[in-house]
DNA sequence: GTCTATAACGAGATAGAC
DNA sequence: GTCTATCTCGTTATAGAC
């Protein structure tokens, strides 16, 4: 049951935002009473606690296994880019981009993990480049960990105003060019 | 009083999201009792639509003012770019990025006037980025408007992911990296 | 245009029975 | 672990006096 109600308030947290959702629509979700949730997590806070670090699981375990299926560094940025396209299918956002987004809204208990999901992805990013870098696969203009706060940051803004522009196609030409702008040419 | 209400909701917007603030908080800031905001915007939705025209307007302005101020569109792109800036130093984000986290549950009536605010600025960079391009200013690896989007998308990602890992640092080098790379090599 | 007063609802949370 | 019942608070919104 508790993972029932993660896997439910993750879903409406990217979707809706961690303000966007309450208890009541958790429980009409996973089919228990608003007052049973609490037996599960006492607050909101702590559920909030459990999700970033489910996430945050989710986000290594993701990129564990595309190291795992890919040892071209290009077709590992690729796998990495293709985890948002899946989100945008799904309607979805990156928990960390919404959660970023109601930053001064929320307990500030949450902002550690918070800064920790982000410091993961560019970790891995920097990683990534920088061998695909020292392969001459990748032609990086600037330092490995400057391109993967550039592409997080992009990859989240793109999913953000491709959900709201209903423009997929867009988010696809955006995520194209960010990845033949760090390819070698010819 | 129309003009003070705008002002400070706007910046609750951008800081805290369309539902992350409530006609309290608006009436403590300008002194008057919640009931009388509801004389000026009958409804929460009547008052995001105001938000969206105005921020909308003051963006066409600050563009026209930019277009003005400076002939090259290299500066003019560095003068767009030091518009996030001056909201991330201000603690805010874009009103735009904010509605568009909470697309889903605001008011549809909302959406038109949102994605017309992204498709201005995205005009606009497009229009600079081509003649900067044709001018061998800049050196596009693609199309205006795929540089124009990957661009809008970068910012609003670099600005989110700036305020909450506290890192203006990271900011300053993200967009001086996504510059760089427009320009024309030595 | 602004006020007091209040309605109507939904939120997060608690108590205690089963 | 789940339930019913309830509490308290904050929210948007309305009615009607001044």
């Amino acid at each position: 049951m508790r993972e029932q109600i993660l896997v439910s308030a993750q879903r409406l947290v990217q979707q809706r935002g961690f303000n966007g959702f309450s208890y009541a629509d958790i429980a009409d979700e996973v089919g228990i009473r608003k007052a049973s949730l609490h037996h599960h997590f006492p607050t909101k806070t702590d559920l909030g606690l459990a999700l970033i670090d489910a996430y945050t699981t989710q986000l290594q375990s993701g990129l564990r296994h595309i190291g795992e299926s890919f040892n071209n560094p290009a077709d590992q940025l690729r796998a990495y880019v293709a985890i948002y396209r899946g989100s945008l299918d799904a309607g979805r956002m990156c928990m960390g981009g919404m959660l970023a987004s109601d930053a001064l809204t929320i307990d500030p208990v949450m902002l550690p993990g918070l800064k920790g999901f982000f410091a993961c992805n560019i970790e891995w990013l920097t990683e990534v480049l920088a061998v695909g870098n020292s392969q001459r696969i990748f032609a990086l203009s600037g330092s490995a960990s400057d391109h993967a706060r550039m592409l997080l940051a992009a990859l989240q803004g793109a999913l953000l105003i491709a959900r709201t522009t209903e423009d997929i196609e867009a988010f696809e030409r955006t995520t194209s060019l960010l990845i033949t702008d760090i390819l070698r040419k010819g």
